[in-house]
DNA sequence: GCAACTTCTATAAGTACGTGATATAACTGG
DNA sequence: CCAGTTATATCACGTACTTATAGAAGTTGC
């Protein structure tokens, strides 16, 4: 609830971070990988290698639907299934070289590619929009559920 | 322009996104509709009836895909196929009640999410975001290939 | 008025990506 | 060693896209 009156008209709000969604969805011009592969990717890249369901969780798919995803990665030798050592039901994935550097390629494009669109907006507009990145950065850190920060994730500056 | 290095860090602006991204994805309680399905409901609202082509070009996907789509939309009573009074080649697709309704509901569910998670920020955080909207509208409004702004004469679609 | 070309939509075949239900292998605990 | 649990894989299905192509409806030249 807020009642505070400064934050005006939600659909606003709504409307445009609808078209930024949009916008933002058709950037993604050399690599054709989804999105959850790419998060996949940065996950295993930040918090290093994991266990398929707990990939799973971590990106909010089914379990069959990672098997599936993990799959890809290992055909496309952007990630490796690795055997548990104490248990051997467990496959533990990692990223390969392959995808690091899928990554690191995938970031440098949307940066230039962001800097470019920045780029065409004024000067104000710019300063306004590298303003709030803070604040957009801890709203996309609240867990939707609760209405809560989610914890860490905001200070971790990956990369 | 942008001769200085004022507008900093592109990676910091590119994690924000990519982070606003995924926090919106993960925004759809109740209808499960694609992206794609409910830009081309709200293009049909806000546009009125189109051409089944010209709304392929406008949700940036392949006539195919606009037909398929289309398809499911009429079978979901979200929208429907009609014949254009003077070309009988040409299928001119409607908004039908039923996807008004659903973007009416979309809409709420959405701006009510997203007040909620704003709740979250401090008032000056609040402020910066409100701040960055027209920008950010503008950001959103730039066309990917050539680093202009799409205004409304769409001008000369050529190829 | 009819063959030739163009335009618009539909269909076909393939891939990616997701789901729920279920199978299978591996680790438990009695 | 048998039963139960856990981790992954597989199956059947649906959505959402792609390219290539078919087919119907307009347009043009003669």
């Amino acid at each position: 609830m807020t009642s505070g009156g400064t934050d005006s008209d939600p659909y606003l709000l709504v409307n445009t971070f609808e078209r930024l969604f949009a916008m933002l969805r058709r950037i993604h011009p050399d690599q054709h990988i989804s999105l959850t592969a790419a998060s996949t990717l940065h996950t295993l890249e930040t918090g290093g290698p994991r266990r398929l369901s707990e990939l799973a969780v971590a990106e909010g798919v089914t379990q069959p639907a990672m098997t599936q995803l993990v799959s890809r990665l290992e055909r496309d030798s952007l990630a490796q299934r690795c055997a548990h050592p104490g248990d051997g039901r467990v496959v533990v994935v990692r990223l390969a070289d392959g995808g690091r550097e899928l990554l690191r390629a995938r970031r440098e494009a949307r940066a230039a590619r962001l800097v470019e669109l920045m780029g065409a907006l004024a000067a104000d507009e710019r300063a306004a929009v590298m303003a709030a990145l803070p604040a957009l950065d801890r709203l996309a850190a609240v867990r939707a559920g609760d209405g809560r920060l989610a914890a860490a994730a905001s200070s971790a500056p990956d990369r």
